[in-house]
RNA sequence: GGCACCGUCGCCAAGUGGUAAGGCAGAGGUCUGCAAAAUCUCUAUCGGCGGUUCGAGUCCGCCCGGUGCCUCCA
């Protein structure tokens, strides 16, 4: 299956080449440690995951680097307000940083490299650049000079008259002109520093994910991922920078996921108006998050509410009870080369055609949807001789949400934690329940329709929803 | 001010120029003692106005409305 994906450095759908065959360098820009993981956060992770997910799919081998930004003026800030070492801030947001992740089923890359592990590399190619004239010391400070760099504004779409022109540029007498941005910073007394040519101090935030990206995966490697917000200035002058020191574009192509809105309106950090992975954790499952996160196309913004989240909790729960009825068919049986038949399928066929035209997951959902129907319609028919057809959709169903990381709970553990969450609110009395179930089905036996029919309504009323079944009664929070 | 992007059913959301996927909600049928679940059927001409074309949601222009980037930010 071809890959087509969108380039956002010449703003079009391009056929996928990796420079090397049946290989992929991917780098995602990662996180700052120094506060926990918002919906914003969760989305890139979850985009990003899915296109790895989806390209080993397709067999590539992929070398996945993701970065910590462990040393940033945000963290010696937050660890000067707690009064705690800088390392303590990174160490406790890395943890929470794979706690929340994990539970969103995000793989861990091939490599995470952290910008404290690799000053020596940033001072070199810093030091480069100052060889080439790209950069520049002013007393401990150096800046890259963007002058020196034809292309830069290329990606983000932007001409360097317009951005001296615009009212935001940083007035800094220490600069060359406005736009040229710190590649080092000299460390104040107390401030953690390392040590350098051009004194003690601190790599600036752009150089760390050009020397990465370099050192792991080479000077130009295929892909490199992150939030749109990213574009400018971070992608935009890591070009310029590993332009500048190699002479070679680092990257072939650049791909950039939308951003989670509330209200219509960017979520983020400096606008206050996010909400941490953690406390969506506490009303709503992480799969749950994770369907809603991959519903839409990820170049689009997303509005995040809960009704959005609600619809996507009603999706999830309807596949796992189709896939828990299936496998209680299917239990036991062994198709012949079913490997063979779901990679032929008309499903997968299209749900190929899908995710390699620019990772559409969301026509890759609605695909899933009419196979759900075909599973459920087949559970229904319980035609033995149909089997093989059921079993092949149904592991042709578990093969695609292992590609956009669903269905790997059981359905019985999916359906727990569900209860648990929504039980949470409501706190109901099992034993209360249960005894009105007795009841009712003494009623039912009895054929008392109407005290049958008042035990429900108390239930109902409790948020309980009945299910009469051949194994006997089930009962389920609304 | 500069540069991008978006506006598709009540809500969410896909859509390579050939006559609108999917989900939620809603209506009706099958099933059920009644329900639930499942399943079947039904519900939009795509912000507005022009233009290009045999044909446009899909290309062009203008207008209206919304968002983002231009400062740290996924």
């Amino acid at each position: 299956m071809k890959l087509r994906l969108y380039n956002s450095l010449t703003r079009q759908k391009e056929d996928f080449v990796p420079l090397k065959e049946n290989h992929v360098g991917m780098y995602v820009c990662g996180v700052t440690v120094y506060d926990y993981c918002h919906v914003g956060h969760a989305r890139a992770g979850a985009v990003f995951d899915t296109i790895y997910r989806y390209l080993k799919h397709l067999g590539y081998e992929v070398n996945y680097a993701r970065n910590f930004t462990d040393i940033d003026d945000k963290i010696i800030n937050r660890a000067n307000e707690q009064g705690v070492p800088w390392q303590e801030v990174t160490e406790k947001f890395i943890q929470a940083f794979y706690e929340d992740m994990g539970k969103l089923n995000i793989e861990i890359p091939t490599v995470e490299p952290k910008a404290t592990d690799h000053i020596p590399e940033m001072i070199s190619m810093i030091a480069s650049l100052i060889e080439r004239g790209k950069a520049y010391n002013k007393g401990g400070d150096v800046f890259y000079s963007v002058h020196s760099f034809a292309d830069y504004g290329r990606l983000s779409g932007k001409n360097t008259d317009d951005l001296l022109t615009g009212a935001r540029v940083d007035i800094n007498e220490d600069k060359r002109n406005p736009l040229d941005f710190a590649l080092w910073k000299k460390s104040k007394p107390d401030e953690p520093a390392w040590g350098s040519p051009w004194g003690p101090g601190r790599p600036g935030w752009h150089i760390e994910c050009s020397a990465m990206g370099t050192k792991y995966l080479g000077e130009t490697f295929d892909i490199h991922g992150g939030g749109k917000d990213l574009i400018f200035p971070h992608h935009e002058n890591e070009i310029a920078q590993s332009c500048g020191a190699s002479g070679k574009p680092p990257v072939k192509y650049w791909i950039h996921n939308g951003f989670v809105n509330i209200d219509k309106e960017k979520m983020s950090k400096s606008l206050g108006n996010f909400f941490t992975i953690r406390e969506i954790y506490k009303r709503h499952h992480p799969e749950v998050l994770r369907l809603f996160l991959i519903s839409s196309h990820y170049r689009n913004p997303i509005d995040f509410s809960e009704k959005n989240i609600e619809d996507a909790a009603k999706v999830l729960t309807r596949f796992y009870e189709g896939i828990e009825a299936a496998e209680e068919l299917v239990k036991g049986k062994k198709t012949p080369s079913l490997n063979d038949a779901v990679r032929s399928s008309a499903f997968m066929q299209k749900f190929e055609e899908a995710m390699s035209d620019d990772f559409n997951t969301a026509v890759a959902i609605a695909l899933l949807n009419e196979e759900l129907r075909k599973i459920n319609t087949l559970t229904k028919q319980q035609n033995s001789g149909q089997d093989a057809e059921l079993e092949i959709s149904l592991a042709a169903m578990k093969k695609t949400g292992k590609v956009l990381g669903l269905f790997y709970r059981s359905p019985k553990e999916f359906q727990s934690e569900m209860f648990q969450l929504k039980n949470q609110e409501l706190g109901l009395d099992t034993e209360k329940i249960e005894a009105l179930i007795a009841d009712r089905n003494a009623a039912r036996k009895a054929k008392d329709w109407g005290k049958a029919d008042q035990c429900r309504d108390d239930l109902t009323a409790m948020g309980v929803v009945l299910e009469d079944t051949a194994q006997g009664t089930e009962w389920k929070i609304k």
